[in-house]
DNA sequence: TAGTGGTCTAGACCACAAA
DNA sequence: TTGTGGTCTAGACCACTAA
């Protein structure tokens, strides 16, 4: 039976946003089945009806579902959210792409990081981070280099974890609850140094796409600083649909009388 | 007087979005300023709070108004909002970085495009497109090279403007009444070849950033293919603020009892 | 304390899709 | 025709900010 803490300090439709959610990332709503109607939530949930459409409303900015006039809600279609400006693992990346991912872990260590980094995640003096640099192949063939810095404090379990073959991402959410929110990154294009060029297996000198920046939980916490490379041969990143709630109206005609 | 039309195909909501939008585009309300609470909208357009609210969702989620709880709403600081997944001209977008944009015309012709333009813009066989080709400066030096190809169906006005210093979207907008609402696009890397190099004044080989995309109005007609390359010595892409409305709510503690 | 945005309710009528 | 999402109203109480 679903339940909402109607005294809870979370805002209802948030609650009610996290529980679909989690429908979701479980399975229960597998991808493309329809959700419950804005009615029939309201009745289960016992929430008035736009309390379910601010819950949806959160969804369907994720690009987790979307609503289709006169027919229902659907659990978003992943071939269709490919590359939106949605913040993504690589691993789930290369998923959408119908490519298999997997990784080599080069190096994981515990280190108090350089300047440069600390002031980007904001760390106190001397405070330590895990390092983990991964090379990173698609149909294993190499796609990425990539090198992290998480903070420790957020999550010290990571230490132990073998990132080998996983999603961090996916690791921080299912072992330690903890999801990431949002990134603020840069993307250039760069060419490949000596080292760069051989472990990616390209030309040195051969153009990269450099993506790197800060993720952020919920709480506005940074927890990683990343830098990626990608072989530009192989990768290209886009930006789309730009989900904006102005885009229009459903009635999209602009009929003026 | 503002007024909206009660009997209008578009919604209240939207009339009343593209009303602040206005009144934020000629200035009325400057950057920074507070605008109008929301009770007192709904006094002077006579509608009800939620409308009011869905209105300035829209322009929130557009990034032009930004929410302060407990103190107001409030036109955005362009500064806030830079390099965030916002549809930008090249000339905004480098206003936003303090640079002083210009452009050198290099060649400005209606024809009909290659097969591959074509079908990225869903044209006729033998529809007709503008096509400009643009060098950018910013504070003078060589930034980024630009060709596109508007359709011309869809804005035959375009052909006699002069494109040699102005942002097309800018002139789209206020001589044509044409906004544009999303892109599609993509981002790669790679290596300037010699006739790009020469106009970029870089090496030949340099490594440059690679958008290519299409641009669609409000009602989903598509009206540009685009492709500018930037030289990666002098620019950054940025990704930011991936604005959710599901980020959190307003009490962002996650206090739970 | 007064005014702001944040959340929520309980209705209503509409346009659209599918049967 | 029925059920869906889209829009809208007229309230209400809350948490926050600034005076």
């Amino acid at each position: 039976m679903p339940q909402l803490n109607k005294f809870s300090a979370l805002p209802l439709y948030f609650q009610l946003a996290q529980a679909l959610r989690e429908k979701i990332r479980k399975g229960e709503y597998a991808k493309g089945d329809q959700i419950a109607s804005e009615r029939e939530l309201m009745e289960l949930y016992q929430v008035s009806r736009s309390t379910v459409r601010d819950a949806v409303d959160c969804l369907v900015n994720e690009g987790l579902l979307a609503r289709k006039h006169g027919s229902g809600t659907f659990v978003a279609d992943p071939t269709m959210k490919l590359g939106l400006m949605r913040l993504t693992s690589f691993t789930e990346d290369m998923r959408e792409r119908h490519l298999e991912p997997s990784s080599m872990l080069i190096a994981k260590e515990v280190q108090i990081p350089s300047q440069p980094i600390q002031t980007q995640l904001g760390l106190l003096p001397g405070e330590q981070v895990l390092m983990v640099r991964r090379l990173r192949f698609a149909d294993s063939i190499p796609m990425s280099l990539n090198i992290s810095y998480f903070i420790l404090e957020v999550c010290p379990g990571l230490v132990d974890e073998n990132l080998e073959n996983q999603s961090v991402y996916e690791v921080l959410e299912n072992k330690f609850g903890i999801r990431i929110a949002r990134a603020e990154q840069i993307i250039r294009a760069d060419s490949a140094s000596e080292y760069q060029a051989k472990m990616l297996n390209v030309k040195t000198g051969a153009p990269i796409l450099v993506i790197e920046g800060v993720v952020y939980l919920e709480d506005g916490r940074p927890i990683e600083h990343l830098c990626s490379i990608y072989r530009s041969d192989r990768y290209v990143f886009s930006i789309n649909p730009v989900r904006m709630s102005s885009a229009g109206p459903a009635n999209n005609e602009m009929v003026e009388p």
